[in-house]
Order: C-alpha cells, then sequence, then structure tokens
DNA sequence: AATATAGTTGACTGGTTGGTCAAGTCAACC
DNA sequence: GGTTGACTTGACCAACCAGTCAACTATATT
C-alpha cells in the first residue's frame, strides 16, 4: 500500500475538476471513472457512495485552498488591508485562468455546492458551514490586526469578516453568470469599504 | 381557450417551487407532473423541453419580483437610502417565512440556477444576467437619486450597484448554507457601507 | 509454497431520466 | 351534424443513473 493510491487520487482530482466546471448533479460516475480511467468497481473500492466522494473532494480542496492561495493572501508579513487585495487579485487571476483555459468561469467551487445542494443534504451543508467559517476567521484576525494596528477604526471585526466573505463569493457568483472574471477585479476591490459598526454603546 | 390554460399555470407554479427549493437537477419532469397532477403528454404539450420550462420559470418569476417586492423596496416614494434597508429587510422576511414553513432557506430562485446551470446553458445563463442586470439597475437609480440628494457622497454609481447586489447574493448564500436567515439581518445592512469610488481625476 | 489482503475488472441490476406518440376527449365554429 | 384544433391520456422508449458483485490479479507476509 502506497501513501496514497495513484487510482484514488486520480478519482479525487478528476471528480474535483467536474464538480467545479459543472455541477454535483451533472457530473455522474461513470464519466468521472471514463476520464479518471478508472473502473467502476474500483471506484467503489475507494468511495463508498457519491456523497462521500463530494464529501471527500470539499476537503480535499478546503485543504489546497488553506495551504494554497488562502495561505499566500493572509501572510503574517504582508500590512492587513493589502492581504484583502492579494485575496481579490488572486480570485481574479485564478477564474480568468481557467476561463482563458476551457471558456468558462467555473466560480467557487464551494459556493456552487452550497447553492447547489444546500438544501438536499445536511452531511455536506455543514462541511460547507466549516470551509466557510474558516475563511471567515481569516478575514477576522486581518480586520483585529487592522484596528490594532490603527488603520481601521474600530468595528464589528466578527460580523465585518464574514460580510466581506459573503460580498467576495456574491461578486464570484455575478462573475460567473456573466462568464467574466473582469467584474471580480472590478467590483472586488470595494471589499474594504464594507463595514458593520460596533453595537452602540449606552 | 382561457386566457392562461390551468393545467399550464400549475405546472408553472410547482416547477418554480420546486427548482428553488431544491435544484434543476434534482427536479425530473415526472415528479413536476405528479405534484401538479399533469400527464406527460400534457406537459409536452406546453413545454417544447425541460430547458424551456426553465427559461419560462425564470421570466414568470423575474416577472412577479419586479411587480412584487421590488417595485415595493424601490418606491419613489421612499428615501433612497431607505429602499436599501426595505430590500434587505423584504429579503429577510422572505427567507425565514420559508424557512419557518418549510424548513429550509430556499435562498434567491436567480442565484441557485446561476451557479447550478450557467456553465452548462448560455440560453439560460444569458437570461439570468438580465436579470441580474436590472436589478442592478434599480441599485443604480437609487445611489444616483441619493448623490443628487446629496446624502451619499458622490461615487461610481454603476459599478456600486452592481457590487450592492453582489453583495446581497452573497449574504443570501451565506445565510442558506448555514440555513440561517438571521444572517442575511445581520449582514445585510452592510450594503450601505459599499463604495466604488469614481476614477480620480488627477 | 501457502495464505491473506489490497486493488481491479466488467458485466449486471433496478430504477429513473427526458422525451415521444398514437389514440382519444371536448368545446367551438361552420 | 360534421369538422377543426386545442388539450389530455398513459403506455412506451432508449439512454442513463448510482450502486452491486463474483471473479480475478498483484503483492506482501508467514
Amino acid at each position: 500500500m502506497q501513501f496514497e493510491s495513484d487510482t484514488r487520487s486520480r478519482i479525487l482530482s478528476t471528480a474535483r475538476d467536474l464538480f467545479h466546471r459543472r455541477s454535483y448533479a451533472d457530473v455522474g460516475i461513470k464519466e468521472i471513472c471514463d476520464l479518471a480511467k478508472v473502473q467502476k468497481g474500483s471506484f467503489y473500492h475507494f468511495f463508498p457512495s457519491k456523497q462521500d466522494l463530494a464529501s471527500t473532494v470539499i476537503d480535499d480542496m478546503a485543504d489546497d485552498w488553506a495551504h494554497g492561495f488562502v495561505a499566500e493572501a493572509f501572510d503574517q508579513e504582508l500590512p492587513p488591508l493589502e492581504r484583502l487585495d492579494y485575496m481579490v487579485d488572486a480570485a481574479y487571476f485564478w477564474q480568468k485562468a481557467a476561463k482563458d483555459l476551457e471558456g468558462r468561469m467555473p466560480g467557487c467551487l464551494f459556493g456552487n455546492l452550497a447553492l447547489e445542494i444546500s438544501t438536499r443534504d445536511d452531511v455536506l451543508r455543514a462541511k460547507l458551514t466549516s470551509v466557510f467559517e474558516k475563511a471567515s476567521e481569516k478575514f477576522f484576525e486581518t480586520l483585529e490586526e487592522a484596528v490594532t494596528l490603527g488603520v481601521m477604526a474600530p468595528l464589528d471585526t466578527a460580523a465585518t469578516a464574514t460580510a466581506m466573505l459573503a460580498f467576495l463569493e456574491g461578486v464570484i457568483l455575478l462573475a460567473k453568470t456573466r462568464n467574466d472574471p473582469e467584474v471580480v477585479r472590478i467590483l472586488g476591490p470595494a471589499v474594504q469599504t464594507i463595514r458593520i459598526e460596533l453595537p452602540s454603546p449606552h
């Protein structure tokens, strides 16, 4: 037994790619197997069900994400407000690259899956909630630091962090609908203007 | 022949409801027919295909929407900034009502469909783009008025309008993922803080 | 060499999918 | 009373779906 069977990881990356470019319901296991050059039975040797595959895909992508450009964007070395710009830039370049390559803006895998399956599958919904939660925490830390450094007036950092994440998801949604990554570049930077004030004292 | 055949409108409202609560791919024509108490053949008498049904559902919902709470929220009588609050309130109450009734937050039908099918069907994607375009125009008019009245400092009204729409869609996406309409109530009002400045004259 | 186990193969199942169609019903009009 | 055309009926279809399975191979352990 290897660290990670080649077959398994081939299934995983193919599924991730197809789920991202199309949707959960629209991609069948047969198609995944064909593209990954794997037999049906082998698939079910590694994954008990399609739902379980989706669950693993989410974990897998969340991992890559956290160790990839999210880690880069939220680099502690960068001044806090620049991290927000970095995040927007990274989203723009990624979406643009995908569009240039395949003609279509795939959007955010997590956002896509969330809207598609969160009314049908509570297990996956919970998983996606926690992915968003973790992303929101990165924004939170960034805002806390910005406030501490005095580059941002005090505000409700927790709520604002979530609002910023929501904004980015919304921008990507709109950009995907227009199939135009430029939407991300134009609207994205406004993430810095979003503010939710602290509950007023007295 | 009536103004609108009862059968047709029964199919339409059933489909709209199911597509909204679940998804396009997850709802089959048989299920729509069963719930609408209509035979398969009758369905295909009125709609040439499932795609055409979806197209009609989008038009139908966009119409109801434009003449319903969007018309109310963007009422010319209201001060411009209050219209934004009204919009958020309306979204909150609608989502909350749906959740109280069925246990699930359905989110925004347009947003849901956009992420699910816009990489697969350009006809429907174009239709959704125009729905968002129209909504964005309402924000645009509101911002223009706010600037004219002097209650808002001059800014890039067109870009900000789209950004505000994106924000609301993102907030609803996150709320749906958490299955918690309160997210809309808490984050929604921050829509007023979003600003995209005019290109600097220098 | 014998055994155990991880991985692979591809045919198979029962159910569902979007969509078709020939045969019919019914009300309106000539 | 005959004809037209909108509407309805339900059986039917090929393709596809997620998932199963018994037989097989390859490798590692004893």
